[in-house]
DNA sequence: AGTGAGCACTCAACCGGTAAAGTCCCAATC
DNA sequence: GATTGGGACTTTACCGGTTGAGTGCTCACT
C-alpha cells in the first residue's frame, strides 16, 4: 500500500477518448446548449468509462465559485459532544447543501480569536464560498470581518446580535416567557433558571427575558453556566440546597443536557420529581423522553432550522435578499417532570 | 447586501506591489531558498499590507496536493446528535488537522451506498486528499473502492473488517471479556447485553467475544439496537420483564445512551441500580457522570483516539507504511451502577 | 583577464477546468 | 450565385498559483 502513482484522469483524456476538443467537454458537464445529442452521448459515455468528474478544484479556480460552505465552532469539546442541538443542526445544514451537492468544512476552535483567524484563512484561501456564524456575544467581531472580506454569511442569531448580518433566529425571548408563564400557571411562585455560557448572545437574551417574566414571582434565580452537564449539575445542587420554603419548585434550563443532570441531582437529594421540584429543558432531543421521569422541554425543530440557515446561506451566496428570518418560536412539550408544586 | 464586488487580492497584486515578479512570491510564501531576506521581507510586508494569502484552489491546482480531509458517517441523524461518540472523536481529528492546516470536509449520510459516492465524488473531484471510514460492516465495500480509486485511507476498526485497509482500532473484543469477567467477579451469573447495530462489524465482534466470555455463565442474552436511546430502553425493558429468577443482574450496553435509557426503564419498572440490577455503560462520555446513579462504564480516550487516526491517514497520504493500529483497550471504571447481585 | 560557481531573481509552461470569440459547413433567403 | 444565419464545435485566453529552466551579476580562483 504504497504511494498511489495513478495518473489520474482529466478533462483532456475525457475529450481525446470521445474525439471531441476540452472545450466540448465543458459543455456538456454543464449542461450547456450548442452541442449535438450524439456528441453529447459520446462524451458522457466516455467519461463513464474512465471514471471521470470535473475537478472542483479547477472549476473553482475557473469559475471562482466555491461550493464548499464554512462553520467554525467554538465550544469546548466536552461539552459539543454531549450537545445534541449541533449534530441535528449539522444534519439541518447539511441536507440543503447535498441538494446543492456543496459540503460543509467543520472546524472546531477554542476562542473567537482563533475562529475569526479560521474563517479569515478559508475565505482568503478560496476555501469556502460562504460561512455559517454561531454563538454571538457581546460586541462580536465577525459582522465587521464579514463585511470586511466581502464574505457571504449568514448568522445564527437575533438580529440585534449579528450586527446587521443575515441572520436565522429563534425567538427566544417569547419562548423563556412561556416557560415561565406555564410553570407560573401550574402554581410556582419561585422559579429559577440555569442559563448557558453568559458571554453568548442568545443567554443575555434569555436572560433578560426571564427577569422579565419572573420578575412579579416571589423568588427568581438566574445562574449562568458553560452548557455542561456538570456545570448544570453544579447549578442544580446550588440552588436546592436551600431550605425548602427558600429554594426554587422549578427550574428551567438552557439545554438538555444540563436538564437530565438536574434530574440526577435532585435524586441524589432524595428530592422527588415533579413533586418536590419541577425540571423544564430545552431543546428537546430524544434525550429527553430518556430519562425517568421524561422531561418536560421547550421543543422546536433543529433540523429544520439548520436547512433554513443552510438556504439562507446560498440565497446570499447568490446575492439575495439577505434580512432578518425568524423560524418557529419553541413550543411547550409537558412530560413528566413538570406539575404543580405540592 | 447586495453580491460582493471586491475584487479578490491576487499573487501578482503582491509581486507588484513588492517590486518583484509572482515566482519570487511563491518562493516566499513557500519558504524556499533562493531569496534574499530583505526581498522576501519586502514581500511579505506587501502581502500583510494588502491582505492576501495563497489561494488554496490554485496550490491545490497547480501542486495536486489537497489539505482537505473526507468523513462521511452513515448513522441516523437522531441517533448520531445523541452519539457523544463522534463529536469526541471529530475534535480528536480536528487537533491534528489544525497542526497540519488542513480542514474537515464532513457529511451525513443514510445509507452505504450514498457514502460510496459521496466519497468517490470528493475523491474525483480532487476535494480531499484522503478519508477517514468509520463503521466497517461485513462485505464492505469501501475497502474495494479505496483500492480502485487509488485514494489514501485510514479505516477506523478491527483489521479483518476492513479489508487490508490502513486501520486504527480499539481491542473491542478483550473489552468485552474483561467486562463480563469484571460483572462475574461480582457474583453475577444471568448478564446481558444490549448490543450496536447488527450489521457493524464492530458490533458483531464484540457479540462474539461476549458469547465467548458468557458462555459459561447461568444465563446469558443479546440484543441488538441502532444505538438509539429508543432501542436501548426497549432492549432492556423486554430484559427485565421476565420473572426475577430468569431475568439479568446485569447489563452491558455498546454505548452510553443506551446505558443512560437502560437506567430510566430500570426506575421506572421500580428496580433499583446497582441492587436489582447492575448497568455497564460502553465510552465513558461526561454522561457517566451526570446521572443518579453514576454509570460504571468501559472508558476509553476517544479524542486521542481521533487523533491518532488523523496522524495515521496523513502518513498513509504522504506514502508511509499503513499497517495496523490498535490503540489501548478501553478498561473498565467502575461507579455507582454496578455492585453484587443481592 | 578569463572562467566558473553561486546567488537572486525572472520567465514561461503547466495544473484542469471555463467561457468568449472564432471557424467551418450547410441550408435558407433574396 | 452571393449573402446571411445558425448550429456544432474548436481555439484561445484566462483563473492563481508552482516549478524548472533561464538570465544577469558579483566574486573567487588560476
Amino acid at each position: 500500500m504504497t504511494a498511489t502513482p495513478t495518473p489520474r484522469v482529466t478533462i483532456k483524456d475525457v475529450a481525446a477518448r470521445a474525439g471531441v476538443s476540452k472545450g466540448a467537454v465543458s459543455l456538456a458537464f454543464n449542461h450547456k446548449p450548442g452541442l449535438a445529442e450524439t456528441t453529447r452521448d459520446r462524451i458522457f459515455r466516455a467519461a463513464r468509462e474512465l471514471g471521470w468528474a470535473p475537478s472542483l478544484t479547477a472549476r473553482t479556480l475557473a469559475g471562482s465559485r466555491v461550493d464548499v460552505v464554512g462553520l467554525a465552532v467554538c465550544r469546548p469539546a466536552r461539552a459539543l459532544g454531549l450537545e445534541p442541538w449541533y449534530m441535528e443542526f449539522v444534519s439541518g445544514v447539511e441536507s440543503v447543501l447535498a441538494e446543492h451537492s456543496s459540503s460543509l468544512l467543520l472546524r472546531l476552535v477554542r476562542n473567537m480569536d482563533e475562529e475569526v483567524g479560521v474563517q479569515e484563512a478559508w475565505w482568503r484561501a478560496r476555501q469556502i464560498g460562504g460561512s455559517i456564524l454561531v454563538d454571538f456575544r457581546g460586541d462580536d467581531p465577525r459582522a465587521a470581518m464579514t463585511q470586511r472580506l466581502g464574505m457571504p454569511a449568514v448568522a445564527v442569531g437575533h438580529p440585534s446580535l449579528t450586527g446587521g448580518l443575515t441572520s436565522v433566529w429563534t425567538d427566544d425571548a417569547t419562548a423563556v416567557t412561556e416557560a415561565v408563564r406555564y410553570l407560573a400557571a401550574l402554581g410556582h411562585r419561585r422559579i429559577a433558571r440555569v442559563g448557558g455560557a453568559a458571554d453568548l448572545g442568545h443567554t443575555a437574551i434569555r436572560t433578560a427575558a426571564f427577569d422579565e417574566a419572573a420578575g412579579a414571582l416571589a423568588g427568581a434565580w438566574q445562574v449562568a453556566t458553560d452548557f455542561s452537564g456538570d456545570a448544570g449539575a453544579r447549578a442544580t445542587r446550588s440552588l436546592l440546597t436551600a431550605a425548602p420554603a427558600d429554594r426554587p419548585t422549578a427550574i428551567v434550563y438552557d439545554n438538555d443536557i444540563m436538564a437530565v443532570a438536574g434530574l440526577s441531582v435532585a435524586a441524589e437529594m432524595g428530592l422527588r420529581v415533579p413533586q418536590d421540584v419541577s425540571l423544564l429543558a430545552w431543546d428537546d432531543s430524544q434525550l429527553c423522553r430518556l430519562t425517568h421521569p421524561t422531561l418536560s422541554a421547550m421543543s422546536h425543530d433543529v433540523h429544520g432550522f439548520g436547512a433554513e440557515v443552510a438556504r439562507t446561506l446560498f440565497s446570499v451566496i447568490s446575492g439575495g435578499e439577505g434580512g432578518s428570518h425568524p423560524v418557529p418560536t419553541p413550543v411547550l412539550t409537558p412530560r413528566g417532570s413538570t406539575a404543580p408544586p405540592r
